[in-house]
DNA sequence: AGGTTAGTAATTTTT
DNA sequence: TTACTAACCT
């Protein structure tokens, strides 16, 4: 048999070679997935069952869809060309590029990133005269994404989708928005998969073609799929039913991203005659880490089923670390000693990583780490594309591509300052609007017609000026040349040059990067359809050093030593992600301390504090009920001895014997009281108690928002986890 | 137009 | 605590 095959394991094995008809791998953290996924994806070409422009591959992260491209291509030795795989962002937009019409769009529309979906909607929602207090835009802007995760366009929304949200006109505001993407020739990143769906059910040829196109399917992480992206494999999968798709439903973190667990759980009822195959042999973890994370897991009630054990020889590591604190401070000393500790004994910062719930937790650990000297870096702030110089960047380069980008437009007419003010502004907008024009041809007009201030017709008229000459150097000597006289002539660059802040070298070093990037394009099209949907982070330099994150960072990652701090009821399990989605809400983030437990390879350190400054003042915490649900005999557990001695003042020391770490919880004065209360409990009318304000009365509730009349006086917006009832 | 200050709210974020 | 905003002054 073919060598590609020799290294698998049986059921990996079964996975690669069960090529015919629907297969669900449920593959654990560790077991090989992308080694499967790339082999079968090898299997299916080199056995000649598809060519590579007749199979679609998916993934969610660029890096994944990278990873298999070039795992593919090593086993077939040779790069692979016409692959359709990526991830379903750029699948969709690829595909839409060629329906564009048959969505309302030209060719060549634009894609938006956040920023600019906000300058589309405010606009709308002002239009509407909603007061962007009581229904602010981002909060719409998450609805329309959670209905546009579900494949439910505006003409498509039903009764069942009333909210009280923007006083009930969420449904206006939707349609408004999309008319105004239409009208921008753009699509968000929702967009790219809703209208490909929408075509996909209203052009049967369109589908047939597709469907003929693509003999097999292959998707990664499954259980992160959302709606429209289970209708639109779907849909393309319906004729021939080869689909293979790979996941784990222990691992599905981001339902509040619109992803259903369901899809996964459901697989078997959708795809009837699936064959399912486990893939439970895991090469990463020590045994003790496997049994602990598999004990941990199974108090969850909705999934498959799938337990971990080691591929190696059993019994060997060392048990998992539960480590008791007084505080958050001296929980950040422990976590900055032993990483100190690891490093002096030889081992890489590259091999350890802190895994935190919520970003502000990195905030105390970067600063010990600081005080140590130890270098770290902490993953997932802000992509490359999402700085602001390079976004600025950017839309100087969409504006030359497309005179017509009225939000690229926007944008930057006033960056580097040039003098335009809201009151210019406003009436350059009205004018486009009035002459059912792009801002820029607006502008010329109204420069024509003395509409705006003379300053202004100076600059701006200047500005169009250079606009057309860039526009020019980039028609004669590319790109590249092109953007470094706009960052030069705009005198761009010269405000960062000139500007003081310690980030602004940086920004500039960020600029020339871009520059690079741009290098690597023949044309700006594709480099701007690549800026939106595919480019990286800064390139992860080689150096050693820690990583800091969240867990949902780390899904994917795996590390020598893992930590995993604050394990405190309230703050993991999130308190917020309890009180709005329950028991759902407390599964998820259970799943979420098993993805943490099996990032580690063989050392994990879970920690909790029972005090914990937040957001400035001091708060007690009772321990995570995780931690009563790791398996005693795979734990191992310490306390500091501040805590010991701030325990034995309460009670017997309880962190040394097998009683329960919660039974601390009686030992400690909860100043914040838990609150088990669905959200449901507080409507319009009941009693609530905040921590600042005292007692008061709930006039409005909308989307877990609370409008709350104090009888101290006031009217205050609380979000309703800030509440108890009275 | 643009900078300054006071008030307010506070997960997770693959594209 | 910090970060963001909206109102307010120059």
């Amino acid at each position: 048999m073919s060598g590609y095959l020799a290294g698998l394991n049986p059921e990996q094995r079964e996975a690669v070679e069960a090529v015919d008809g629907p297969v669900l791998v449920l593959s654990g953290a560790g077991t090989g997935k992308t080694r499967v996924l790339t082999t079968r994806f090898a299997h299916i070409l080199l056995t000649g069952r598809a060519a590579p422009g007749e199979m679609l591959a998916v993934t969610f992260t660029n890096k994944a869809a990278r990873e298999m491209r070039e795992r593919v291509a090593g086993l077939l030795g040779r790069p692979v060309d016409g692959l359709w795989l990526g991830t379903f962002h750029a699948l969709g937009a690829r595909m839409l590029r060629r329906h564009a019409e048959a969505a309302g769009l030209r060719r060549d529309f634009a894609i938006l990133d956040t920023d600019d979906q906000l300058r589309v909607l405010k606009p709308v929602m002002e239009e509407l005269r909603l007061d962007p207090k009581r229904a602010p835009p981002p909060a719409a802007l998450a609805l329309i994404q959670r209905w546009k995760d579900r494949g439910v366009a505006p003409d498509r929304l039903g009764a069942a989708e009333q909210t009280e949200f923007a006083s009930g006109r969420m449904a206006e505001v939707y349609a408004r928005y999309q008319q105004r993407l239409a009208a921008l020739n753009a699509a968000d990143f929702g967009d790219l998969l809703l209208h490909m769906t929408d075509i996909l059910r209203r052009e049967p040829a369109a589908l047939a073609a597709w469907q003929r196109r693509f003999r097999y399917l292959l998707v990664d992480e499954y259980q992160d799929t959302n709606v429209v992206q289970y209708l639109f494999l779907r849909l393309l999968a319906q004729a021939h039913r080869n689909i293979c798709c790979v996941g784990d439903d222990d691992q599905s973190i981001y339902s509040w991203r619109g992803a259903e667990v369901g899809n996964i759980l459901r697989f078997e009822q959708d795809f009837p005659g699936a064959r399912v195959i486990r893939l439970e042999r895991n090469y990463r973890s020590t045994a003790p880490i496997l049994a602990a994370a598999a004990g941990l897991i199974a108090h969850n009630e909705e999934r498959l089923g799938k337990t971990l054990r080691p591929a190696g020889k059993e019994g060997a590591g060392e048990q998992v670390l539960v480590v008791s604190l007084w505080d958050s401070d001296e929980e950040a000393r422990m976590v900055g000693e032993r990483i100190a500790a690891l490093r002096a004994e030889g081992h890489r910062l590259a091999e350890i990583a802190v895994l935190v719930r919520a970003g502000f937790q990195t905030r105390a650990f970067e600063e010990r780490l600081l005080a140590l000297a130890i270098p770290y870096r902490v993953v997932g702030g802000l992509r490359f594309y999402e700085r602001a110089e390079i976004r600025d960047a950017v839309a100087y380069l969409r504006l030359l591509a497309r005179p017509a980008d009225d939000l690229a437009f926007e944008r930057i007419v006033n960056v580097p300052r040039r003098g335009i003010g809201e009151g210019t502004l406003a009436t350059l907008r009205q004018a486009a609007r009035a002459r059912g024009e792009p801002l820029a041809v607006a502008t010329a007009a109204a420069i024509a017609a003395k509409q705006i201030p003379p300053r202004a017709r100076e600059t701006l008229g200047h500005w169009l000026h250079d606009l057309d000459r860039w526009r020019e150097i980039e028609a004669r000597e590319g790109p590249v040349v092109a953007l470094s006289a706009v960052l030069e002539d705009s005198g761009y660059l010269e405000m960062w040059r000139r500007d003081p802040s310690p980030e602004a070298p940086g920004r500039v070093e960020n600029l020339r990067e871009l520059g690079r990037a741009l290098a690597e394009f023949e044309t700006l099209a594709a480099f701007l359809d690549h800026v939106s949907l595919v480019m990286e982070n800064e390139a992860e330099n080689g150096d050693d050093k820690l990583s800091l994150m969240t867990l949902h960072a780390a899904k994917g990652l795996e590390f020598d030593t893992v930590f995993l701090p604050g394990w405190e009821e309230g703050v993991f399990p999130n308190q917020r992600a309890l009180d709005e989605s329950g028991t759902k809400g407390l599964e998820e983030e259970r799943r979420l301390a098993y993805v943490g437990l099996t990032r580690a390879r063989t050392r994990a350190i879970v920690s909790f504090a029972l005090n914990r400054r937040i957001y400035g003042n001091w708060q007690s915490n009772a321990p995570s009920r995780f931690l009563d649900e790791l398996p005693a005999d795979e734990i191992r557990r310490e306390g500091s001895s501040a805590f010991r001695r701030a325990a034995a003042r309460r009670e017997p020391v309880v962190f040394l014997d097998r009683a329960p770490l919660t039974a601390l919880r009686s030992s400690v004065p909860e100043r914040v009281a838990p609150r088990p209360r669905p959200a449901e409990a507080v409507g319009v009318g009941a009693r609530v108690r905040h921590e600042r304000y005292g007692l008061g009365t709930v006039r409005a509730a909308e989307a877990g928002r609370l409008e709350i009349e104090f009888d101290e006086g006031g009217r205050k917006r609380i979000l309703d986890g800030f509440v108890t009832p009275a």
